[in-house]
RNA sequence: GGCGGCGUGGCCGAGUGGUUUAGGCAGGGGCCUGCAAAGCCCCGUACCCGGGUUCGAUUCCCGGCGCCGCCUCCA
């Protein structure tokens, strides 16, 4: 059983699940007014390696995503470009899903707009000052945090130690530094709702507590989302579900950041790279190998090196898959399910590695590790003792890849004529034993950037 | 000021109180090959510093040093 870190309890704790055979999971998605940079790059992937694994295991997951397309960045954002709020945020949600169907992510079983969701948000407002534990001001209505019991849990602060270090603001009227807005009261020009305290829009912490209950109901499974959504965003949706009295997420899971020279990756520092400019200039692929390659609550550093590396990597799963003609199981079905033992007993033990090492809070290095020697086993038993022989171990690396999501590649690339005309040249000069002309037939095609290897088929070209 | 994380061999990156090792990339030697490539085999006496606990610490404790993060509606 999957054992994973929780955020709530600051340890590795088994994922107990509410209802037997079902995972339920809401992982905190986009703000739609750019583009998606790395750091969404990798949360994306992380949690769709979570998700893909739940299935390998044989669970029935529910899988929910939102897409927040209302608040202040939106519409400021709107308005600089000369453009509507709802326009600006269907053009990059659409800009979001292309970015995560190269990346290889799963599409969420429900992706719950913020915007379609403001009538109910009202209603938990309402609620929340009925009970209350929420006042309005001048400009909206806040929560009172100090009202809430356990705040700071997932801050793992107390209540003071969080209030020492909060800003305060010129003028404001809330009660505590802490206390965060509900429902802000429009200023002109903002795209407004109707509600008990005049036209406006929701706060950004409302929306996914809603929207997570809604659809996933109370008690649910794991809540995802990034390192920095940790506080304020989740310790305040956890603060609203508990004023409602409502059961929340049983299990917090965070991942950690995208640096970059060390340094976070962030907007504010100017060093952020967006994830068309990696996938531009590198295989899609290697970006999710580079985020398996670490552990999901560590950093990852992001450079032309370590992109490297991981395209190297890459290259050595593809040549399996090419020298076994391996099916993409990915190709078949949107995810892989763990067929079970096979009698095939170093298939089997392998596989078994792999599984304890993603239950061991979805430790993918170890899991690659596992990975790679069974990539080892089925070269040298292949080399021993033909290909057949070898086959279930390298089929079993083709699954256990796509129960990670990780995607194989035997194709050979399509040949113009000419290339193909000076492969065939060389294969007639070897077999004439003109090893002269086969070697510069070699570094004509080479220095046209093919790679060139012999095979009991002949010349083979691709490239490096 | 409060809270937390990290420091592993050329690079990336796991892990562990001591028996034989993560894994990958790069590098060296070998097998294979007409020569290569791919594949396979072998190779690096790594764990920030100083104390302490211990028969024994990279792993536990304390103290340093260095780096990073959160306490701001950044993924």
């Amino acid at each position: 059983m999957l054992r994973l870190y929780d955020t709530a309890t600051g340890e590795v704790t088994e994922v107990g699940l509410r209802a037997p055979g079902r995972a339920s999971l809401y992982v905190c998605g986009p703000t739609v007014y750019d583009a998606p940079h790395l750091g969404h790059g990798r949360f994306s992937l992380v949690f769709d390696v979570l998700r893909r694994y739940l299935l390998f295991t044989g669970l029935d997951v529910t899988y929910v995503s939102n897409i927040t397309d209302i608040d202040d960045k939106v519409i400021e954002r709107a308005a600089s470009a000369g453009t509507t709020p709802s326009e600006l945020t269907a053009h990059y949600e659409q800009v979001w899903w292309e970015a995560m169907d190269a990346l290889g992510v799963l599409r969420p079983d429900e992706v719950p707009h913020a915007t379609a969701y403001v009538a109910r948000m009202v209603d938990a407002v309402a609620e929340l000052v009925d009970r209350g534990v929420a006042y309005e001001t001048s400009d909206g209505v806040y929560l009172s945090v100090a009202d809430v019991p356990g705040y700071g849990l997932l801050a793992r602060q107390p209540l003071e130690s969080l209030r020492a270090g909060a800003r305060v603001e010129a003028g404001e009227e809330k009660r505590s530094p802490l206390d965060f807005v509900l429902w802000k009261k429009a200023k002109p020009g903002e795209p407004t709702w109707p509600s008990p305290w005049g036209p406006g829009r929701p706060g950004w912490h409302t929306e996914c507590v809603v929207m997570s209950l809604d659809l996933l109901g109370d008690g649910f499974d794991v809540h995802g989302g990034a390192i920095d959504l940790i506080f304020p965003h989740h310790e305040n949706e956890r603060a609203q579900a508990v004023a409602l009295g409502r059961d929340f997420a049983h299990h917090w899971v965070h991942n950690g950041w995208v640096t970059v020279d060390g340094e976070k990756m962030s907007k504010s520092l100017g060093n952020f790279t967006s994830l068309d400019d990696l996938l531009s200039r590198s295989d899609a692929r290697a970006y999710r190998l580079l985020v398996l390659r670490a552990h999901y609550r560590s950093p990852i550093e992001i450079t032309p090196d370590t992109v490297a590396q991981a395209e190297a990597q890459l290259a050595r799963l593809d040549e399996l898959a090419r020298r076994f003609e391996l099916a993409d199981p990915l190709e078949a079905a949107a995810f892989v399910v763990d067929a079970g033992p096979t009698g095939v007993e170093e298939r089997d033990e392998a596989v078994a590695r792999f599984r304890a090492a993603m239950d061991d809070d979805l430790d993918t290095p170890g899991a690659l590790a596992a990975v790679f020697e069974l990539v080892r086993r089925a070269n040298t038993v292949a080399d021993a003792s033909g290909a057949e022989a070898a086959r279930p171990l390298a089929e079993a690396v083709a699954e256990v890849c796509a129960a990670m999501g990780l995607r194989l590649r035997r194709a050979s690339e399509e040949l113009d004529d000419e290339t193909a005309a000076l492969a065939a040249a060389r294969d007639a000069a070897r077999a004439a034993r003109d090893f002269a002309r086969a070697d510069s037939l070699r570094d004509e095609l080479t220095g046209r950037g093919w790679l060139v290897e012999d095979t009991p088929e002949g010349t083979r070209v691709r490239r490096p």
